[in-house]
RNA sequence: UGGGGUGUAGCCAAGCGGUAAGGCAACGGGUUUUGGUCCCGUCAUUCGAGGGUUCGAAUCCUUCCGCCCCAGCCA
């Protein structure tokens, strides 16, 4: 794997605690509730987890935060460990589960109330929330916050007994009504939950909050650094306070970084949710979804996604960080290791008049001029050909290089081509046609008398070309940040880019093509690199597009209009 | 208007009192049988703004401003 160089504030605490002798290991935890599919954005910090632990030569536990039995499902866990896996990384022997610590997390719910430190309160969940007060102004004891510790333990065991209904009693740690910090006002520690656990059934009735149970399942497994997003910077004093409560012999450190965000995307599951259940998109694994499963069927790799987590650093600041940033990872990658192929996306026939009707040749191609290890393949070369309707242009404009009446270019590892005739449709005036003759000198594209041309293009024999369909991914969505308006009350769904889809169900692609399977990548040389889907048939091959090539010439016409 | 964070280029992001790294994007040029790759070059006299300390400030002090997070029995 390849060795991160990219510092940052977290390495650097971790570094100095190492050298300091604070720690002699560091050990992390990459904490996901199995509540949804992982995306780019856990990778960012799956990649910061797992990467410091084995930089620094310690350990990363994978634990679910499986707290909320109401939201939680198998199916998300399989996932989950799927994707960290595909992602490279390994959490050895340590996998857990904070449903592991249920009874230890009990016991010491009733070790924080017989030192007084909790109680059982019996307000409604408004009532709780009246009680809390408000940004600005206090809030109010709750009346049974001076219940007697026998009442609090007999309480809170009829509560684990299920002898209440949801809603009716929670436990709260006592700390402060009046904290400026809200989280510090007497939090609610466990409730009451009647539902079926993932894996511990409805052998508990009651379940510790985020706020409890993560601090205490880091101690627990031994966590030295508890890496988290911004959002909890405000729970690090509760985060302290439970563990000086209690008789623990490990007290880890919280520290916030920034989540990333991605332009022209969202990152909530909530709102990938919405884009599934809704029908905006497939399912989890679309294309263009910025779910690791996502990515993955888009084509891009593993390493492509590492690298991007590298570059993009870690630091506290808000980001909102460019897709374009993560695309130059993927052609970074995907240029090293692609295998080049020629395809034609929207064909146009190509008929070499001066070459004989029933010959055909194999021409030698290049796999991936990057690498030459990959060696060679023969292309089958024959007298009708298609190109790619935008090759060729009647009335090019300056700066278009490519076919044109009159004009010589090169159709890759095979001949020079003239131009010499177009044929249309009499009655709509398409382009049906280019009529060429080839210089057989020319044969594997280098002419004897050294003469250039300034295009070459690929091909495909027409007889010999297999049908594909090919489907191209746009962005998402039309706004770089589709949230935007939400104060304004504009949905982001509104923003969704109606043409971040559009298939190409008549595609032609050169034989060495069908080999391929669902998953395997590929370059189509002057297109992009393009990844095998899963929904391929073996008489008709699903390509989607993961990146196009940096494309100049689209930059001109940009320029142009 | 309580508390906690954060502001360095279009986007990430180094920098930690000695005179603004790097990457993406963009723009020039070279090489090229992919208008790709690769190579070379340009791109912050200034670090949210103002004041102060200092021989010297993005870094220290101070005032102000912007943005983000917090009032779940979600995580």
């Amino acid at each position: 794997m390849e060795i991160s160089t990219q510092s940052n504030f977290i390495r650097d605490i971790i570094e100095k605690d190492l050298s300091s002798g604070k720690h002699d290991q560091v050990v992390t935890r990459f904490p996901p509730e199995p509540n949804g599919y992982l995306h780019i954005g856990h990778a960012k910090s799956i990649c910061l987890n797992f990467g410091v632990a084995r930089d620094f030569g310690g350990r990363c536990h994978l634990r679910f935060d499986d707290t909320n039995p109401r939201k939680e499902d198998p199916e998300y866990v399989r996932s989950i460990m799927n994707d960290v896996r595909w992602l490279g990384f390994d959490w050895g022997e340590h996998l857990y589960h904070a449903s592991d610590y249920f009874d230890q997390l009990y016991e010491y719910g009733l070790e924080l109330i017989k030192r007084g430190k909790a109680y059982v309160c019996s307000l409604s969940p408004q009532e709780i929330r009246q009680y809390r007060g408000t940004l600005t102004e206090p809030g109010k004891n709750s009346p049974f916050r001076d219940r007697s510790l026998d009442e609090n333990l007999k309480l809170f065991q009829a509560m684990k007994k299920g002898q209440f209904d949801e809603g009716t009693h929670v436990l709260r740690a006592k700390i402060d009504m009046s904290s400026p910090n809200i989280n510090l006002r007497d939090p609610v520690i466990f409730r009451i939950v009647n539902a079926d656990h993932h894996r511990t059934g409805y052998s508990w009735c009651i379940y510790p909050t985020y706020d409890y149970a993560h601090c205490l399942s880091d101690s627990i497994e031994e966590i030295t650094h508890s890496l988290c997003s911004l959002e909890f910077q405000d729970h690090r004093p509760l985060y302290d306070w439970i563990l000086d409560q209690l008789p623990v012999s490990c007290h880890p450190r919280q520290i916030e970084f920034a989540r990333l965000n991605l332009n022209y995307t969202v990152m909530s599951k909530r709102k990938l949710a919405r884009l599934v259940s809704e029908g905006h998109v497939r399912s989890w694994d679309d294309p263009r979804m910025p779910t690791l499963s996502g990515l993955r069927r888009r084509g891009y790799t593993p390493e492509s996604i590492r690298r991007f987590c590298d570059l993009i650093g870690v630091a506290k600041s808000d980001n909102i960080v460019d897709m374009s940033m993560l695309e130059y990872c993927a052609r970074e990658d995907l240029n090293k290791k692609a295998p080049r192929f020629m395809a034609v996306l929207n064909p146009v026939k190509l008929i070499i008049t001066n070459y004989p009707e029933d010959m055909d040749e194999e021409l030698e191609a290049i796999n991936n001029p990057e690498d030459e290890s990959m060696g060679t393949r023969k292309v089958p070369f024959s007298r009708e050909l298609y190109i790619e309707f935008d090759d060729f242009m009647e009335n090019p404009p300056k700066k278009f290089f490519r076919l044109a009446p009159g004009r010589e270019v090169r159709l890759r590892y095979a001949y020079f081509v003239t131009c010499e005739k177009v044929v249309k449709d009499q009655a709509t005036g398409d382009i049906r046609e280019i009529h060429c003759n080839y210089d057989p000198a020319t044969k594997g594209g280098d002419a004897p008398d050294n003469r250039r041309v300034k295009a070459t293009l690929h091909w495909v024999s027409a007889r010999h070309a297999g049908k594909a369909e090919v489907r191209l991914y746009d962005r998402l969505f039309s706004r770089a940040n589709p949230t935007e308006d939400e104060k304004k009350g504009i949905d982001f769904l509104e923003y969704i880019n109606p043409d971040s889809l559009k298939v190409l169900d008549s595609c032609f692609i050169e034989p060495g093509l069908a080999d391929l399977c669902p998953g395997d990548h590929c370059q189509f040389e002057r297109l992009g690199y393009f990844c095998v889907d899963p929904d391929s048939q073996p008489d008709k091959p699903v390509f989607n597009r993961t990146a196009t090539l940096r494309d100049a010439w689209a930059r001109i016409q940009k320029k142009t209009g």
